[in-house]
DNA sequence: GGGGTGGATGTTAGCGCTAACAATGTTGCT
DNA sequence: AGCAACATTGTTAGCGCTAACATCCACCCC
């Protein structure tokens, strides 16, 4: 009788097949308790039945709260954001959010503020940004924040929720390794300058050493690609001074590994070499590498987790101190590091 | 006057600042033509003056279009997803939608199908499901389709708008590659029997080989990571039969390099590689790895420009043939793969 | 000059849902 | 019995927007 044609029933044609409400519906759909239970097994049936959905933008208009998170992230073709997106949309579904995402080619403040435009098109509750650099961090506590934000890798940023790996630890971490296997100092193939994970990695890095007493020698910059660990390890291998080389991720390592190589420098033998996120790859690399794993999925949880909690504790209009969580980095020992030779 | 305190503003309230009706408003917001210039001015400085911002909620309720688009992706750990989703999403930007994205762990018909109904909760307008199995494909072929469905990664799939790489055209062009180097047989590393670039890469290969009369050695599958590559190397570095090797995707050809290399054998002196993806890293393997390039943003942009003709030309009741979408592939040559020694 | 034409604007009625309140029935207690 | 307290259900009024229709006015043509 009541099955409509032609259009997607709604919750009055529900309610008419149940011999309900339409309000007794919406109970049912809510979870309310004051349903008798015969009742609402009635309704349950007539909505499979019907194949009832409720309509979300009815429901959002309404309760005014639309269940979508906006992400802003970067350059998923590298595997550590990657892992960090998809940890940060399997904690949201799990918590019942859905995921509306923007990736960004370039990391400006202009264009992540273009993103939290156009996701706020769409009446996102909050914001996860993953803001790898000092400059967009700082854009966003500038940013007026109708809504909460959580910025995932955004090193120490002044009043913002924060979710990171512990960059600093891992560079410690890693140059400590390096150090304890008893080499003079250790050489640092460092990423771009303006990006937080690398400064995090440099300061870890020249900690170990001056608590050391060893020489601080420059940093040497690369682009995070192969391409720049191959030009800087190149550069490395004809300096011949250099026993071992802590590189700020693991493609650049590659690049290093490969240049080292064709230099003729065997590793770990004449140099050993660490690198930094480990991939998937570098357990297979030449040889295979010693790195700093990062739990990127664990990075993603905990930024949901806090965004959630923000959203739903809106009554808490105490100005707390933002929070702040730091997920520890983990040595990942293998073949491309080793003693010193004496 | 009219700023509102304490709750954001609603096109009234811009009506009332502007001194016209807030359907006036609904229309410059929506770029009707017959407005008089000087009241869109009116209206627009209204709107910035009262940083007013429509409510996609009410919007979608009315208009029966949310400009959300449901993605269905796989582990994202593996470049070619990734970035194929990351082409999906600029592809979706440029065209005003927006993207809501789930990401599956596993690879089955149910995980599917559950994330598309997890995705309807949200009234996406259409799906892109990368579905790069078979049963997955035809689970959704199956599936009473309410909204349009846009496969990509889908091989063959019998009534489905579909985009892929072209498998077996670079399966068929690896190998060829192989044999005009004068290599007498090649064989190869295999993607899981299941996957559908898989068995498209595996019959490329087979007809390259049988096209030229060579023998045709039974596929080895792995799992596409680097370290079924390293197990199924070793075994044919044991062998000593093998001269060439194409290799499913990069990660396991590094896996491969790394086992041919510790048992001795010489890449590409005594054997030669070739991969494919032709992820960032495989231009520093050692040797730089000879590999099958996809171009997985065009495979994204063409996902969604399919998605959105079937989206807007809802008119469109004939069943057409559903369309098929061929992206080519592309041979990298580097210096894994060298004639074969006489 | 009258009536048609079309541009510019306003008015009204929902879209499908939830919240608030109203109206029952049902139980327990004095 | 009588009334309070509560459980259960129904009724009503929006949420903020767009579509459809109504209105007004300027202009043009015969």
């Amino acid at each position: 009788m009541s099955v409509p044609v032609g259009r997607s029933p709604v919750m009055a044609d529900v309610a008419r097949l149940a011999g309900v409400s339409h309000q007794t519906v919406s109970r049912v759909l809510n979870g309310h308790p004051n349903v008798r239970a015969e009742t609402q097994a009635r309704v349950q049936s007539a909505i499979e039945e019907l194949g009832y959905r409720r309509n979300s933008s009815a429901r959002a208009l309404v309760t005014r709260r639309t269940g979508v998170i906006g992400v802003v992230a970067f350059d998923t073709t590298h595997y550590g954001p990657a892992q960090t997106l998809s940890g940060i949309e399997h904690a949201a579904r799990a918590d019942g959010y859905f995921l509306s995402v923007v990736t960004l080619q370039t990391v400006t403040r202009e264009a992540v503020s273009e993103a939290m435009d156009y996701l706020a098109q769409q009446s996102v509750e909050g914001y996860i940004v993953i803001a790898p650099k000092r400059a967009v961090v700082e854009g966003l506590a500038d940013q007026p924040a109708e809504r909460p934000v959580v910025a995932v890798e955004g090193g120490e940023a002044p009043d913002l929720p924060v979710v990171c790996v512990d960059q600093f630890g891992g560079g410690y971490l890693a140059t400590r390794h390096l150090l304890d296997l008893g080499h003079r100092t250790v050489h640092h193939i460092a990423g771009p300058g303006d990006w937080l994970e690398a400064e995090g990695r440099i300061a870890g890095w020249r900690r170990a050493l001056e608590e050391a007493g060893a020489p601080v020698p420059d940093p040497l910059h690369g682009d995070w690609r192969p391409r720049s660990g191959y030009r800087i390890g190149a550069q490395l291998a004809e300096e011949r001074e250099a026993t071992a080389v802590f590189v700020a991720n693991d493609q650049m390592a590659l690049g290093a590994l490969r240049a080292l190589g064709e230099a003729g420098v065997r590793v770990p033998d004449h140099v050993s070499v660490i690198g930094f996120d480990d991939i998937p790859e570098s357990e297979f690399f030449t040889p295979p590498l010693t790195t700093v794993a990062q739990d990127f999925s664990e990075v993603g949880r905990r930024g949901i987790g806090l965004l959630i909690d923000l959203l739903e504790d809106a009554t808490d209009t105490a100005p707390t101190t933002p929070a702040r969580s730091v997920v520890p980095a983990r040595l990942v020992t293998r073949v491309s590091t080793a003693p010193a030779c004496a």
